[in-house]
DNA sequence: TGAACAATTGAACAATTATTCATTTGTTAA
DNA sequence: TTAACAAATGAATAATTGTTCAATTGTTCA
């Protein structure tokens, strides 16, 4: 639990609560592993991948057959594979010209059921 | 499971697995459920954002003080904390000038747990 | 009442990003 | 080796979005 002590410049506010910041600046992760969380969330962000992803958790899909799926250019689909490999969430095998994708692991399907919790239950 | 069936225009390529393609249609949620889904994860797709609600799961906070902490100004965490107000992640009750905020539910860290386990354990 | 301050809001700007279009790569089979 | 096709790539465009700046709202207390 680093501390990421820098010079205060922006907040344009008096302290209220000093020992609550420090009691939670204490505890923070370091700054390297919370900008990790958010990229590793922004790339669930996109309802394109999310519906790639949910369609990958069905079965294994090539290319094509997402596009045709989703209604998409092969190249729109090959793109966002391509943010989704680098985030480690899905793999592919090539098998001749066909390249099939699948989810990297089990996790995938873990953080998608957590959101599906929240959206359906939270929306009073 | 209902699908979302369009005409097919912009697939511009053969369809390899009809079978496949039929069945996870055939499961696939609405349309617009995994459009929510994806409108929460952009929520938690921004570092700010996540340093918010992992300070916010140690401790409720004034803006000020996440202000203090997060080094960034009133303004900037007051439009934020909006975000994740709108998106049902936080809550908030005031007392007298200032105003306290809080995670929503227990929801909100169990979706960051889950996420930082993809991101501590797959960064390969 | 009026000064002080926490918080909110709106407009504007800068930066990021999803998709399209054109092209290239990699593989199969004639 | 050449045609055919799945997939990947790069550049460009359009849309989205985080932060800043300035102004406003809401509350306290002197």
């Amino acid at each position: 639990m680093a501390r990421n002590l820098q010079p205060v410049e922006k907040c344009d506010c008096n302290v209220i609560h000093e020992d609550v910041v420090a009691k939670v600046r204490e505890k923070m992760p370091e700054e390297e592993i919370l900008y990790d969380l958010a990229e590793l969330f922004k790339v669930f962000g996109d309802s394109t991948r999310i519906k790639i992803l949910w369609a990958l958790d069905e079965d294994e899909m090539c290319v094509c057959d997402i596009a045709y799926l989703l209604n998409m250019t092969q190249s729109a689909i090959s793109h966002q594979l391509r943010v989704l490999k680098q985030a480690h969430l899905v793999k592919s095998r090539r098998e001749g010209k066909v390249v099939y994708y699948s989810l990297a692991d089990d996790h995938v399907k873990l953080i998608l059921d957590q959101g599906l919790i929240h959206t359906t239950e939270d929306n009073v």
